[in-house]
DNA sequence: CCTTTTAATTGAACACTGTTTACTTTTACC
DNA sequence: GGTAAAAGTAAACAGTGTTCAATTAAAAGG
């Protein structure tokens, strides 16, 4: 078959974004099927190579749709609380939260990795950056005006250190070392740095 | 061709593991093959999985390899320093030096992840609380006698909190986010925890 | 020592995977 | 209407993990 009026190029990457997103949902990056995503769109597996390159390149798409869906997950959390509400500890609720609700697409975006050599197109940095963004806003409001400008770095390293013990949650590793509660250790740390920066 | 006299269970199960850490070394998670290693160590497919029962069972295998190293890593760190030295900073920068000496071995140990509903084998685990269990005697040496007993809870905090900023670090998340020293980064965190339990 | 049992080893077969490419069909444009 | 470009297909290729009947060599029994 030829060109088809079914689709644009822009509903096409839409629709296999989607199914793909869904797929990956539900079997997890190691079970993960390009050919098993076109097939469920009804397009050719050729198509698909058309549209996003190359496996990474479809990947790298269903990893940011991953992005998306998180950084809208911790602004409707943060939308709820009012400023004196501890806003930090809810965005790192939201960060276990969304990991344990959508784990396989979660553990999607740290099970891929692009080639040694090759850098990630600059829409995805931008979404990873947008997340880092709405909790620096958070860190910001609780350092001291004096300190305010090591927000950034702060924030990198509290997101680390939140993600370590989210993913040692989510792989497992906590399971075998017998700790309980991750999250409350997790808020424990983030505490732990503030009481510093005060 | 049947039973040959080559080699014993045991030294056939270490050629395999050996080539195979091997080569998940160069190659890395991805790009790993089961075929490949049995083609190298002049054995048939069928001869490896019947060593190791599944594909599943030859990385379990591989990944304990690879905890045996990094625990040899860090106690020889350990070793070459006394008790007046910052011992805990020693392991933390070991971690760090292990991970990305071995990038492709360690990240192994993260890409890969049982089914759901399969626990780890016994001898795995027992490798993983080996590692823990050196830091936390480090930890514990920095705590004050009244809270000696939450040791091994700090341990494990402290860990994800390292493995975290470690992995973020790999997986270019930091480059993304233009962080330039991760690993002072990851002893900043370590010691806020520290200045609260002493 | 010779036979039988048992364990080890093989390689072909199966059903999948990502990737490339020659080919066909449809659309858009002159 | 004819032509060039774009869109879509399906077959081919070289891999993968996994299973299993067949084969062979060692061990055990008499």
């Amino acid at each position: 078959m030829g060109r088809r009026a079914d689709h644009s190029r822009a509903e096409l990457r839409e629709i296999i974004i989607s199914e793909g997103h869904r797929q990956m949902h539900e079997v997890g990056f190691a079970h993960f099927s390009a050919r098993e995503v076109a097939k469920r769109v009804g397009y050719s597996i050729g198509t698909v190579y058309n549209v996003f390159g190359s496996y990474d390149g479809l990947i790298l798409a269903i990893n940011g749709r991953t992005l998306e869906l998180w950084l809208d997950y911790l602004e409707a959390r943060l939308c709820a609380l009012d400023v004196d509400d501890d806003r930090l500890r809810g965005a790192i609720d939201a960060y276990f939260e969304f990991a344990i609700i959508n784990r396989h697409a979660w553990a999607a975006l740290y099970d891929f990795r692009l080639p040694d050599d090759i850098e990630p197109p600059e829409y995805y940095r931008q979404k990873v950056i947008a997340i880092m963004t709405v909790v620096e806003h958070e860190v910001a409001a609780l350092l001291k005006v004096s300190r305010r400008s090591e927000a950034p770095e702060l924030t990198r390293s509290l997101l680390a250190t939140v993600h370590g013990h989210c993913f040692f949650t989510l792989n497992g590793t906590f399971r075998m070392l017998e700790e309980k509660d991750p999250l409350a250790a997790a808020r424990a740390r983030v505490a732990d740095a503030l009481a510093r920066y005060w």
